[in-house]
RNA sequence: GCCCAGGUAGCUCAGUUGGUAGAGCAGCGGACUGAAAAUCCGCGUGUCGGUGGUUCGAUUCCGCCCCUGGGCA
């Protein structure tokens, strides 16, 4: 487990479509940097046009890690991406470097900053039966056991939540002791908070929706359903992560014959843009002053 | 031109035996500690097509008009 911590890296925010990726670049291009995927599923490979992945001109203008490392068929997380940050902080990949993290999953940056506390690994196999236990019994009928077996957590979730349920039952189960116990303890820092830059996109939310249709429409154009045949003809569990980016439900439909492409678009355009809202909620009210934020009305259109 | 069906929220529609209306989706707001592009919570935003009549009171009943779809000519 390393040690090292990061100075002066920057961190840049902002929702889908917002520019963010452009901005990285540029940012780059100046500082020699290298940019680190801050999003949760532009990690995965085959998912290229979908997850809107910076292509081979923008990766010839600057290094980029963590981008399309991982096989769809594995389920990522937070704590797994903390790990590939860690290790580039150690294996010296980022020594005289500056690291600019882009993207648009507030998790990560929390967890970046030290906001999120280290738990043991669970194994799989636990964590497999509570997520089927969920599927078949619903999130109630969890609640209820969590309430028997650790209720003060249960206390603090809705009987409704069944995601985070299962996940307060896996760990108990994995670690003999409650989640709220390894939530006590603040996690480590990767990045010095007090010499970091740290930038929000903001974009009002008609341009942005705007965008997003734009994004999309250019994300058909460059092969999307394509893309999506690729991904289906992995055969993998619909519940893995990776199946559920935007658009793999929308186009699947297509492939089968189930909807228009143009419904599918649309569909997909609202999910995204209800994404995005999730998003800047989150940057709204779970990132601090330290953030600046950048309204981004007329930076070009990413990509 | 005649006959039928329908015009109610942004969309699809329900409803009111006459007391100014409600679902889903969309939208808006929010939560968020290892699936986070996930998961979850809250909030109806309305000239009930128009107009005249009956009525204490009309979105509801009646007349006329307009619009849409279908049928007959």
């Amino acid at each position: 487990m390393g040690e090292g911590r990061l100075f002066n890296a920057v961190l840049i925010a902002g929702p889908t479509a917002s520019g963010k990726s452009a901005l990285a670049l540029e940012t780059a291009e100046r500082t020699g940097g290298v940019i680190i995927n801050t999003d949760s599923m532009q990690g995965y490979a085959v998912l290229d046009v979908l997850t809107a992945r910076p292509g081979p001109a923008d990766l010839a203008r600057a290094p980029h890690a963590l981008y399309g490392h991982v096989p769809p068929a594995t389920p990522y997380s937070t704590g797994a991406w903390l790990r590939d940050v860690m290790r580039l902080i150690d294996d010296g990949t980022l020594r005289d470097r500056v690291g600019i993290f882009v993207g648009g999953t507030g998790l990560y940056f929390r967890a970046l900053l030290g906001g999120i506390a280290e738990m043991p690994e669970i194994p799989a196999h636990i964590r497999d039966r509570w997520r089927y236990h969920l599927l078949e019994d619903g999130s109630s009928k969890l609640h209820s056991i969590l309430q028997r077996e650790d209720p003060e957590t249960a206390a603090t979730l809705k009987p409704s939540d069944g995601q985070r349920i299962a996940r307060a039952l896996e760990v108990l189960e994995g670690s003999g002791r409650s989640i709220r116990y390894w939530q006590s303890v603040r996690g480590k820092p990767l990045v010095d908070a007090g010499s970091a830059r740290k930038s929000i996109l903001e974009v009002p939310r008609p341009a942005l929706v705007t965008r997003i249709g734009r994004r999309l429409d250019a994300m058909v154009a460059q092969g999307a359903l394509d893309e999506v045949a690729s991904l289906l003809r992995l055969n993998l569990d619909p519940g893995l992560p990776a199946m559920k980016a935007i658009g793999v439900r929308e186009f699947s439909a297509v492939l089968r014959g189930e909807i228009e492409i143009s419904e599918a678009l649309m569909l997909a355009k609202v999910a995204t843009a209800q994404y995005a809202k999730r998003q800047v909620t989150w940057f709204r009210h779970q990132m601090d002053e330290s953030w600046q934020r950048h309204v981004a009305v007329d930076k070009p259109f990413e990509r």
